[in-house]
DNA sequence: TCTGGGGTCCTAGGACCC
DNA sequence: TCTGGGGTCCTAGGACCC
């Protein structure tokens, strides 16, 4: 059996722990830039207000109800979830942590040692909110897609209590019945269109179609697998996070700027930033990359520039993987000056990294290593390896960006020109000593 | 005239998730 | 004026391998 826990609105949630004053109205959060609406409290939904809707269409309705917009904070968010992870981890034998508000639990076996599974249950949940201040829902069924549907029907009725368990065949027609099929893990806006084309409106309709349909019409194999789940057969496992992170396959940063850029500087200024953030992340995973790329695009939204230039360039490292910072900039810069096209405004740009593999494997050089010396800076050494760590040391203790590559810094007092909008942030209440709540 | 079978790697694109 | 960021998996086609 396996139990999906999933935080309510969980960055507004985040925020109310600390700012009770946002508790009974409508709160938004935002995106990066202050653009769209990423999380809603119930009274904001009761407004109509949509899920990724542009904060300018919406602002005048909050505050005709006295509502607030909070930019996002995201060191708040990931520090509030460590601390969810951590008390699930506590009562159950595996937890995958699937993103940053929600986990499956492995709940085989838990009612043998003290009461029923759902009298367990709600006491993981009376637990996370008293030890976090996190409001949480429960799904428990026999497949992870089954689990998201009886979570969902758990979160639209408050009257469940927090928890719906769907391990019987009459519990389970009952739930797919009450569900439309757009509301299934799995099935997006071009599924959910197609399936309407063919009459199937509900999640109960999905699971009675044949294998043979639900390839042709569902992506193939993936299709097939939804609807075995949503029949009660298991196609997809358990991955355990190992000390309640996730390992991830791979590493991006990429931001919209709060202005349009011209300059092959500023661009680089930008992609610099974002690289240096990426192979901080990548080390904090404790791995090295081997392929690298970077993009920059125009505005999608321009209706001048249509369709928008937007490029991508990918390398694969011919000196091997590498977790080195300086290592990773010097490809990254060759990357952009092959995409940097003058006389353009430009107003996103990103870095990817693949190939993600722990150090020490051996590595595989370039047989043409020579002919590509140009481009390839040396291989890490032992030397770089300790910058990096001491470098990753410094901005942990003094903060993010107080040791960093020259690309990256602006003159003294100065915006970078890249930088997004984040007029309403609130404090990093749990990470930063000057942010600590006082109570006088 | 006959023109296999079983792979890998890469890229691009499409769908989905939170 | 103002529309996010960070991920996953799968498919298909081409180049190439033995």
């Amino acid at each position: 059996m396996y139990g999906l826990v999933d935080g309510n609105n969980f960055y507004v949630s985040c925020e109310r722990v600390f700012q009770p004053r946002l508790e009974g109205r409508p709160v938004v959060v935002l995106s990066n830039n202050d653009g769209a609406v990423v999380s809603r409290s119930a009274e904001a939904k009761q407004l109509g207000i949509p899920m990724g809707a542009p904060f300018f269409k919406v602002r005048e309705l909050l505050r005709q109800h006295q509502g607030h917009a909070l930019s996002s904070n995201y060191v708040l968010y990931g520090d509030m979830s460590r601390r969810v992870m951590a008390r699930l981890a506590a009562h159950v034998p595996a937890v995958e942590v699937y993103s940053i508000d929600e986990a499956f639990l492995d709940l085989h076996g838990l009612t043998t040692y003290c009461g029923t599974l759902d009298a367990r249950v709600h006491s993981i949940r009376r637990d996370v909110l008293a030890c976090t201040g996190i409001p949480t829902c429960v799904g428990v069924a026999p497949t992870k897609t089954l689990a998201k549907v009886a979570n969902r029907l758990a979160k639209k009725h408050p009257e469940l209590g927090g928890i719906l368990r769907l391990d019987t065949p009459s519990r389970r027609e009952r739930a797919l019945r009450a569900l439309p099929v757009a509301d299934v893990w799995g099935i997006g806006y071009q599924y959910a269109g197609k399936l309407a084309t063919h009459g199937i409106r509900t999640a109960w309709e999905l699971s009675q179609v044949s294998e043979a349909w639900a390839r042709k019409h569902l992506g193939g194999v993936v299709g097939w697998r939804l609807v075995q789940e949503l029949l009660g057969q298991p196609c997809h496992g358990l991955l355990p996070s190992e000390d309640g992170t996730l390992a991830r396959q791979s590493i991006s940063c990429s931001r919209s700027f709060g202005q349009r850029l011209a300059t092959f500087e500023d661009l680089w200024g930008a992609v610099a930033t974002y690289l240096s953030r990426a192979a901080e992340k990548l080390r904090a995973q404790g791995d090295q990359a081997h392929i690298l790329t970077v993009y920059i695009s125009q505005d999608r939204y321009d209706t001048r520039v249509q369709p928008p230039y937007t490029r991508s360039a990918t390398v694969t490292l011919p000196s091997g993987p590498t977790s080195n910072t300086l290592q990773l900039l010097a490809y990254a810069h060759r990357l952009l000056e092959k995409l940097y096209e003058p006389g353009r405004l430009y107003a996103k740009a990103g870095v990817v990294l693949d190939g993600l593999e722990p150090p020490g494997r051996g590595q595989q050089l370039s047989l043409f290593a020579p002919a590509a010396e140009a481009l390839v800076p040396a291989p890490d050494t032992g030397r770089t390896q300790q910058l990096m760590h001491t470098l990753d040391t410094l901005n942990r203790r003094f903060g993010r960006g107080t040791v960093r590559p020259a690309a990256t810094v602006v003159a003294t007092g100065q915006a970078a020109p890249w930088q997004g909008k984040a007029q309403h942030k609130s404090q990093a209440f749990t990470t930063r000593l000057e942010d600590l709540m006082l109570i006088d």
